[in-house]
DNA sequence: GTGCACAATACTGTTGACGATCTGCCCCCG
DNA sequence: CGGGGGCAGATCGTCAACAGTATTGTGCAC
C-alpha cells in the first residue's frame, strides 16, 4: 500500500511475531537504533501501523502495541467472514484449474497435520489456505482489507490454534470451503467459509465469557 | 482512530469536497502554508491518507490525490455490500424504539426529497442513513472500514447520485432496507442492503463499459 | 526543425537540535 | 507514617537547515 515503508514492514512483522508484545512501548529512539533509521522514519512507520489499527499513539505519551481485547477479537472476525464470505465466492467464480489443485494440495496437507497433530504446521496451513483464496479472487480491496484484519486479530487465532480438537473441526470446515471452490459453487463457498469464521467467534465469545468472569 | 490528527482530518475532508480534485499534486510546502502548521504534521497526514488509501505516495516525487477508477469503485462497492449487510443486519437486531423512529423518519425526508426531485438533500439523506445504519449495528471494525470505503468512493458516489431516476430506484431500496431493520429481520435487512447496493455496483459496470470504450 | 546534453529549479527525504510535556521519585510538611 | 509539591529524567512534538533526486527549461549540434 504505502511506497518504499520498509521500516514499517519490519515493525510489522516483529510485532506480529510476538517480539514486541502488546501493551509494549514503543519508544522511538530505541526503534532508531534498531533499524538504523532516523527518528521521521519511525515516526512515519508508526502512524503507519497506527492506522492499520497496530499501534497505538496517545499524544506526547508514545505508542504502545495495542491490545486487541476479546470482544474485538468477535468483531473483527465477524468483518472477515463478511469480507471472506465475499472472496470465497469470488475465489470459486474465478479459480484456474492449477489454483483449484493447489487447493486441494494445501488441504492434504492441512490433513497430515491433523494427523501428526502439528499445530504450528497446522496453524500456518491454515493462513496460506485463506491467503491463497484472497489472491484467487483477484480482488485487491478486499484482499487488503481482509490481511489487516488478520494481522490486528493475529495473536488471537494463534491462542485459537492451541485449543485441543480445534484443528480437526476446523479441517471439516476448510475441507468444505475447498470442495466448494473447486467445484465452482460460489453460493456454497460462501456459506462453507461464514460457517468456519463463525464457529471460530463461537470459541472467541466462551474464552469472552470466561475472561471476564475471571 | 490517531489521536490528535487535525491536520489530516482537515485535509480529507477538503479533498472529499473536492478542493483538491484527483491527480491533484499535494505539495509539503503549500499545505504548511494554507494550515499553517510544520512540514513534520503535513507529512504525518499524508502518511495518514495513504493509509486510508486517499493520497498516494510515490518516492521522490510527492503525494497526489489517489485517483480511483470505476473498476475499483466496483470493488469498493463490493466489499461495501459484505460489510454493510453485516451491519444492517446487526442493526436490524440491536435498534432501540427511538432508532427505529429516526430511520423511519430520515426515510420520510428521503421521499420528500425524492418528490421535490433535490438530488443533492437526497444524496446526503442518503449517507445519513448509512451512516446513522452503522452506528446502530453498535460494531466499531466494521464502522470504521465502511467509513473509509465510502471515503474513497466519494467521488464517484457523487455522480451517481445525478443519474436521472436513480434517487426513485434508491428510494425504493432504501425503503425495504428501513422496514427490514424496523421489523427487527435481520436476514432480510442484510438481503436489502446487497440488492441495494449490487444494484449500484449495476450502475457503475455500466459506466465502465461506457468509459474503457470512450 | 529536431534531438540530446546540461544546467537550473522545485520538491522531497533526512538530520540535528530545541522546547514542551509527561512520569517517577524524593523531600518536606502535616 | 502518609500525602502533596517540586525536581529531574525521559520522551515526544516541532522547527530550520541541508542533501538528494526528479523535472523542467535552455542551448547547441546536426
Amino acid at each position: 500500500m504505502v511506497i518504499a515503508a520498509p521500516v514499517a514492514d519490519r515493525l510489522r512483522d516483529e510485532i506480529l511475531q510476538g517480539v514486541f508484545p502488546p501493551g509494549e512501548r514503543l519508544i522511538e529512539l530505541q526503534l532508531t537504533e534498531r533499524y538504523g533509521v532516523g527518528r521521521a522514519a519511525i515516526r512515519a512507520a508508526l502512524v503507519e501501523l497506527d492506522a492499520e489499527g497496530l499501534v497505538q499513539r496517545e499524544a506526547n505519551r508514545g505508542a504502545t502495541v495495542r491490545r486487541i481485547s476479546v470482544a474485538e477479537a468477535v468483531e473483527i472476525t465477524e468483518a472477515r467472514a463478511a469480507l471472506e464470505g465475499l472472496i470465497a465466492r469470488l475465489a470459486a467464480e474465478r479459480a484456474t484449474d492449477v489454483e483449484r489443485d493447489r487447493l486441494r494440495a494445501l488441504l492434504a496437507q492441512m490433513t497430515d497435520a491433523v494427523e501428526q497433530d502439528d499445530k504450528l504446521a497446522y496453524s500456518k496451513l491454515n493462513r496460506d489456505l485463506h491467503g491463497s483464496l484472497c489472491r484467487i479472487a483477484r480482488h485487491r480491496v478486499a484482499d487488503e482489507l481482509v490481511a489487516n484484519l488478520r494481522n490486528r486479530a493475529a495473536h488471537h487465532q494463534f491462542r485459537l490454534a492451541l485449543v485441543p480438537g480445534r484443528a480437526a473441526e476446523s479441517l471439516t470446515q476448510h475441507r468444505a470451503i475447498v470442495e466448494a471452490v473447486t467445484s465452482g459453487d460460489g453460493r456454497a463457498a460462501e456459506a462453507a467459509m461464514r460457517t468456519h469464521l463463525a464457529s471460530v467467534i463461537d470459541v472467541l465469545r466462551h474464552w469472552e465469557a470466561f475472561d471476564t468472569r475471571a
